[in-house]
DNA sequence: GCAGATAGTTGACTTAAGTCAGATAAAATA
DNA sequence: TATTTTATCTGACTTAAGTCAACTATCTGC
């Protein structure tokens, strides 16, 4: 194999030129390219002024004086957050929402023409650069609490059905119903949903239901193959546990299929013991843990 | 499937952040990072001044700037090239070169830092970033002709030879020498070895030698995965026959195997024929074209 | 040999980007 | 309550980057 360094910076050399060529197309709007890419991460709803630092990487100063900037243009209105007096909240004026959605279709013309070029390859190309950004975001995986119904919990259920349906145990897609029928289990106070963010991309997910008096049924681990073999899955069920000690169980089981090797070995690893059979079908084995 | 532009999106905002971290590293030695990307590309055996241009699409005044900036640090000469009076050549002097080294080292360090961080998914992250490179530079793949005991000829070869292990004909390694014994077969004037190159990374070849009279054989046409569906190895073929024309053969054999059935429709479709065997072995089918 | 094109240099300028210290106000902690 | 920490803002500044036009020295084709 050729220097996997030289590629690295072939990778590096290509991909700053065209997401330049992507970047100037956000020119032409009267103001500057960080003022630009800063406008596109306020949301509508408002977002924390230290969340676009940290997304941004940029001075304190500088992003103060962009605001600053946006906020005279009209674009942006700035407001102290109610729980913590030092903080402030950017949001978008309507002025601002129409302003973002034209960068947002600029942005949506360049990456169709990056797409097109890929031809039957898109998928491919998408999985790389999903892999590609989630192995230089790991150390910023985290996990969240999400509701069942929220578009990025069905798509890790969605994903995680697919896996279920490649295994072939007989499963056919109308027994995996989404939205899911018993959401309510799966909100406070009964349960919970949680899902990995890397950035604003859904990379994993894990959920808990009450299934016995005391006792809580841990449901839908699944972690993104492009975020794999960085213990997450680890992470998650840590997670999960916690929350179900917080809600107040004192026990937790789950089924799984032997075919799950990875994840059957590491829910022993995580003091997890088999237990009785409470369910069927595809699954073949069971195992509960104290908490 | 989450929207594929919002993806598009993340990997932007992280990529331009993680490469602007890598460029970083290569300030610290007192000037510019557009200096020290200029000093990098400078060989010592001398560059010309449009190529620079060229490469990193500046002005002219700028470059002209930067490239005195560095001749008065002493690192680089210039000189004005014989076959073109108005043309000039930069060349690294010796404080140049030891600068030079100092920077490629930088580079170094940080990319292991990069494939360092992936851990297992280090040869995924490689194909990941190789396959989005090519993507994006796939209008700008080269043919040229290359000598066949190049590293890039025996990158190419050694991948090739890979594929046809993994079909599992009964070839063993020890059948597959490198460097190929006959390599003089493939050097005009005798026949020709084709690289495919995207950037500076070889993603396709194939190659010619005598046959019998007036007759030459193409052998060993190889396309990278990455770089699949974009019509390269009908670019290879092209350009293959066109270089047995020059030297004046008058008609190409081939053999091959039903199993590569893309290859042959190509083949078929490119003016080929089915003919009386020549060879045995892995191959079940011949062909022939008249040029 | 001459007009026009080409390659590069230089000066004058604008704009974007980044840095840093000091100020303010709210929150957290002792 | 006093002190420290945290989050943000502001002003003064430096540096890098990009633009434009004028100029010189060659080369190319007629």
């Amino acid at each position: 194999m050729l220097d996997a360094i030289a590629r690295l910076r072939r990778f590096n050399r290509v991909v700053t030129r065209e997401i330049g060529a992507l970047d100037t197309s956000y020119l032409g709007r009267g103001r500057p390219l960080s003022a630009a890419r800063l406008l596109q991460l306020v949301k509508a709803t408002g977002t924390d002024v230290a969340d676009l630092r940290n997304r941004l990487d940029l001075d304190t100063g500088q992003l103060s004086r962009l605001l600053r900037s946006l906020e005279t243009e009209g674009l942006v209105r700035l407001e102290t957050d109610p729980a913590d007096g030092r903080r402030r909240i950017a949001m978008l004026t309507p002025e601002g929402q129409a302003e973002w959605q034209i960068y947002d279709q600029l942005g949506h013309a360049k990456a169709r023409a990056v797409f097109d070029r890929a031809g039957s390859r898109q998928h491919a190309l998408i999985a790389a650069m999903d892999l590609i950004a989630t192995v230089m975001l790991q150390d910023q995986v985290e996990i969240r609490d999400a509701d069942p119904d929220d578009p990025a919990s069905l798509h890790c259920l969605s994903a995680y059905f697919q896996i279920l349906l490649k295994m072939n145990h007989g499963i056919t897609p109308d027994m995996l119903p989404l939205p899911l029928p018993d959401a309510d289990n799966y909100r406070p106070p009964h349960g919970a949903f949680l899902i990995a963010w890397s950035d604003d991309l859904p990379i994993g997910c894990v959920s808990l239901h009450p299934l016995e008096s005391g006792i809580a049924e841990v449901k839908r681990l699944w972690v993104d193959p492009v975020a794999r073999g960085q213990g997450l899955a680890r992470r998650l069920m840590r997670a999960i546990e916690s929350r179900a000690r917080d809600i107040g169980f004192t026990g937790l089981k789950l089924d799984s299929n032997t075919d799950l090797a990875a994840a059957i070995a590491l829910y022993r690893a995580d003091g997890w013991a088999e237990t009785a059979p409470y369910t069927s079908f595809p699954a073949n084995i069971w195992m509960a843990k104290r908490l």
